[in-house]
DNA sequence: CGTACTGTTGATGCAATTCAAGGTTTGTGG
DNA sequence: CCACAAACCTTGAATTGCATCAACAGTACG
């Protein structure tokens, strides 16, 4: 039950994780974190344009980010391509494949990245009789719910501006959560890719940064990005009036 | 264990609801429907208008709809409405709450209503060693996540008409899960709230009604939907080239 | 060291919003 | 059952923000 940890486990275990407590071992009893690491699958990092899986291919497993950054797509019938979200160190990729059989969209590494494979009926299994994970897995699930929502808020009836501006605070927020700046960062994905998770097309997507650079909000260097004003960098991106800090 | 079930209870039960392949009973053994019948409580009607919970409300029960329709929605901070999903007979509902403390959304009956109350302590408690209902609320989970993808996905640079077709289209698959028609039927929410939904403007909304009507693919009366050309519509929705996006 | 991908800029067109006003349905109390 | 208010819906005209088209400049990389 206990396992003894080697040099090499040591390195790359869940206990040591510095993700852990975003990730699936958050708030688990140690015991349950060393079973846990029984099933996790630590695998040779892939590289960019690397899919972890492919839309149609048969649910195995889940995947959790461990360095770098993933981008989640679909084929739309037209054949363009639609991204429905971008995954950070730390974040689960594949939960809506547990419904069906087969996985409805891919994951595509954006740049060098290793992940953790974890094999969902082992997972299963070990969650039926270890119910701090199963807690632990309608939390993160509830979570890439409300992340969802907020995409779907995100997309409805906001100018190119407000998108952008928000896309960049919560990017700004999540690098914060992994102990980055918050205030400078680099976007793991290329313009064209951001542009169609916004559903903008290119040639906004640079004038929309160019206008953010001008009111002075932002600095922009190709990936790189400050945040020179998130005062009002909020007030844009979340309604009219002042920063939603503001009030009490 | 087993209970003996009265008449009352046997008309309420989940065992015998129209809706349980739907709903949380689905794919449980008959022994942990009954288990699950224990901690459900079913409310007198709601009537249109009717909070079943308020956002920022604390996180007690999660809730499915046996009758009528629910409609979900957020306040944003320019004080303006954004519904975020109407919601079917056997759908569940509160489940992004289980990550915080409170509801990051209002629940409000769009018509008269009953509902089915499931404490998620309780449910919680029930589910560590009842491991068919914690793969069906991972089943459910991930059936919202699929959900809300698509919504993504549909407010991603679709035309209003496209916007609509898909989810008139949508709700068509609904109601017919649901054994009603998939070509007639009644839509439970205004034009203003399918509007606020696809993000699209009132003005807009009865425009592309009128448009789809004129082109011979619907017949409107007021709420009441019949899809005429069920091919047609779904070329639009899907299609290849509707209007926007047609390259090789 | 060129080929392909990614990003920029300007001119033009169009779909959806905005503004304005009138019509219709729904719900409520007398 | 009617009267009346409050939503809800529709229609038209003017405006605008983003897409499209076209051309070119970086940049990445085999």
């Amino acid at each position: 039950m206990t396992r003894i940890a080697t040099l090499s486990e040591s390195r790359d275990s869940c206990h040591n994780c510095r993700l852990r407590t975003l990730c699936l071992p958050d708030n688990l009893p140690k015991d349950d974190i060393g079973k846990l690491e029984g099933i996790v699958q630590r695998r040779k990092p892939v590289s960019r344009g690397d899919y972890l899986f492919q839309a149609g291919q048969r649910f195995n497993s889940i995947y959790a980010v461990r360095t770098g950054a993933v981008k989640t797509s679909t084929l739309m019938a037209n054949g363009d391509e639609h991204i429905s979200g971008f995954h950070l160190p730390g974040e689960v990729i594949g939960l809506d494949a547990i419904v069906s059989r087969d996985h409805p969209s891919s994951a595509i590494a954006l740049e060098t990245a290793s992940i953790c494979e974890i094999p969902y009926a082992e997972l299963e299994t070990l969650s039926d009789h270890t119910p701090s994970l199963q807690h632990r897995l309608m939390r993160i699930m509830s979570r890439e719910l409300l992340a969802e929502q907020s995409t779907n808020h995100l997309l409805s009836r906001r100018s190119a501006e407000q998108r952008l501006a928000v896309v960049l605070l919560k990017f700004s927020e999540r690098f914060a959560e992994r102990g980055l700046s918050a205030l400078r960062f680099r976007l793991p994905m290329s313009r064209l890719d951001l542009g169609n998770y916004l559903g903008l097309v290119p040639e906004t997507m640079s004038r929309t940064f160019r206008r953010l650079e001008e009111q002075g909000l932002v600095g922009i260097a190709g990936k790189e990005i400050e945040i020179v004003d998130s005062g009002a960098m909020r007030a844009l991106a979340f309604g009219a009036e002042g920063s939603q800090v503001a009030r009490a």
